[in-house]
DNA sequence: ATATGATTTAGAATTATTCTAATTATAGAA
DNA sequence: TTCTATAATTAGAATAATTCTAAATCATAT
């Protein structure tokens, strides 16, 4: 998604595309990684000519949640981390550098495991809406 | 795991049984529940005879994780909770309660499912050591 | 231009956790 | 037994992440 949808995006879901809030989800939209509300707040204040509280960080990162472009995510304790990748996915922790990185799922397995579980788990009824699967380990190479 | 059972894990992991440690690992032992440090801290104040503090609690339960009487469960933004299931497992949190059941783990799947990620996966190669999947849902009937 | 509501802001408050430094308990040496 | 060293516990301060509050600013429609 580049500024130009981004902008149109705003617009579509009645949200005012302040700079704050472009630029914010700009950042994110732009990395691979999981940054926390400090680390966007570091990197977004730099870019922006006037000055921006957290605060605003942390409404504007509730508000891009709530509407659907980013999604949070917890593999730490303490520690919240957004992600513009939106589709359902897993994560893999290196446990060497504390880095994540995005694991697609395997929709084949999903429906297995999913079906597995109910079945595997009689004695209370299930309805899984979702699932998140944390890996953790190292890379190799 | 009983209270003499116990008090000889305490000795043979060279861990001094005192009331404070026996009463919280005693509490955790007795739950299904995956109660947060807070929980344990009134459950425990309670049960003991003299006071304890909150710290006593943070201490005691870093070193039952340590030693590895219990574990800790990460399900939700800035809340850390202990577990006295060791095995491995997974958890499926249900969202109208907010309740957390202990999931067991399907091994032939399991070995299906990290062989699989691997190969779906190719660009970094992962050794993955471990890995944990949270279910949200609800229960039904 | 003005009013109105939305947005942003600084800083206070809250929550979970860790740290600090003093106090108490305990086990072993004398 | 007393002494002593070390371990354990404690209250409260400090920190980190987040949320709240209430005032200031901005944008839009009249
Ligand atoms: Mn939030
Ligand atoms: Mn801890
Ligand atoms: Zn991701
Ligand atoms: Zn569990």
């Amino acid at each position: 998604m580049n500024n130009f949808d981004l902008n149109k995006y705003f617009l579509e879901h009645n949200l005012k595309p302040t700079p704050q809030r472009l630029t914010i989800a700009e950042y994110l939209l732009n990395t691979t990684s999981h940054p926390t509300a400090e680390e966007i707040y570091q990197a977004v204040a730099k870019k922006l000519p006037m000055p921006i509280s957290l605060a605003t960080v942390y409404n504007s990162l509730d508000i891009l949640v709530k509407v659907g472009i980013i999604k949070e995510v917890f593999t730490e304790p303490n520690k919240v981390r957004y992600d513009k990748n939106i589709t359902n996915h897993h994560h893999f922790v290196n446990m060497q550098t504390g880095e994540i990185i995005d694991v697609e799922p395997y929709e084949l397995l999903s429906e297995q495991l999913v079906e597995n579980y109910l079945l595997k788990n009689p004695k209370q009824k299930f309805k899984i809406s979702n699932y998140h699967i944390t890996f953790y380990g190292e890379l190799v190479e």
